[in-house]
DNA sequence: TAGTTTACATACAATCTGTATGTTTTCTCT
DNA sequence: AGAGAAAACATACAGATTGTATGTAAACTA
């Protein structure tokens, strides 16, 4: 059973990244313990700190991936319609089936702002989901000019909170229907 | 120097809230230490366990303190306007205002949700900020129907955002605008 | 195949949290 | 006013956690 150095590398990495994300949905991060963590991961400490600058630069590595794998679910849905306002509004509908994933919701939304800081969190999500909704907001309201960035961001920030309410038991069918408000209101207003 | 029991528990209480806070909102709760707390609000760490169950205890009362603070302030500028959108309007300056007080985005939006679970983060919000919002909307929007208590989520999620990004060095301006535009969007579209 | 580097494992020092216990100040009741 | 009770602290301790330092085995390189 010999293993090159790269597949020991890959191997650790991602196991230690699979456990870190399950225990940190579980438990938050400040709960979960490196002891813990490496346990579950059937590896020691060791493997940990070689892997890692430390516990945090682990929670950042699951942190991307769930980012990630969010922006590839929009865009494999969103990117198939041709008119603006339903790419926005399919958009939408795959942000929230994919926010339903066990426990992203509390990873990105909660725990990473405040383990990262609001800026390397927004930073991460401005490479990625938000990027979905700049670019369709860009295409449904050519005269927000100035104004897409705020827009962008006010709207993404709805977006999450949405999610979360969704997954605390809201009904998800009034959320996207509060959306498609917004964003037909939007266009409504910037149209004069 | 004899003091009462009201008195001592009183301003033992007090000291211990506003050293929590500078040093919360200063590095964060996680990084911050019991011992370097109470060595700041001149007391030892049993005056401390004696008044709170534990450190999140102590959090706890300084994120109801500055969420009773935002709200009043909101309350005192927004309560004198007639309109309804003007009072929007005015409540949403007055927000951006009372959350530029030095490291209240960080405590009520970062750290909240993460160290009190964003449960109980929403319900402090939702008895303070969030309150004069839904009223407003209310006014603003009689035909909203079922969903004005998504919206209010929403919208309040924007003003948390813009609070942030506003924080972060973003135009004010630019925010105010773009919250001014949701809202009359949302006025021209429900209005048919 | 010998030496070096990488990938781990173990041991350790410093800290922190919550609790248990001890002491002093205020309160209450007669 | 004085004694017992209760509140408001202060100190000491046990358990756990983090990051580092050091040691070992496996893989790579020449």
């Amino acid at each position: 059973m010999s293993r090159s150095n790269r597949e020991r590398t890959e191997q650790t990495r991602q196991a230690l990244i699979d456990a870190g994300r399950r225990l940190f949905v579980e438990k938050g991060y400040a709960e979960t313990a490196t002891p813990e963590i490496v346990a579950a991961a059937g590896v020691t400490r060791g493997a940990l700190y070689h892997h890692f600058e430390d516990k945090r630069a682990l929670f950042r590595a699951v942190i991307e991936c769930e980012a990630k794998a969010v922006a590839a679910a929009i865009e494999a849905r969103s990117a198939s319609y041709g008119a603006p306002r339903a790419m926005l509004i399919a958009g939408a509908s795959a942000y929230f089936d994919a926010m339903m994933a066990q426990g992203r919701t509390r990873l990105l939304l909660i725990e990473a702002p405040a383990v990262l800081g609001p800026l390397a969190s927004a930073a991460i999500d401005a490479e990625n989901a938000e990027a979905s909704l700049r670019a369709g907001l860009a295409a449904m309201l050519p005269e927000a000019g100035a104004m897409l960035e705020p827009l962008t961001s006010l709207l993404s920030a709805a977006f999450d909170r949405a999610a979360i309410a969704i997954e605390a038991g809201g009904e998800r069918r009034h959320y996207e229907q509060a959306i498609a408000v917004l964003f037909d209101g939007l266009a409504d207003h910037l149209r004069r």
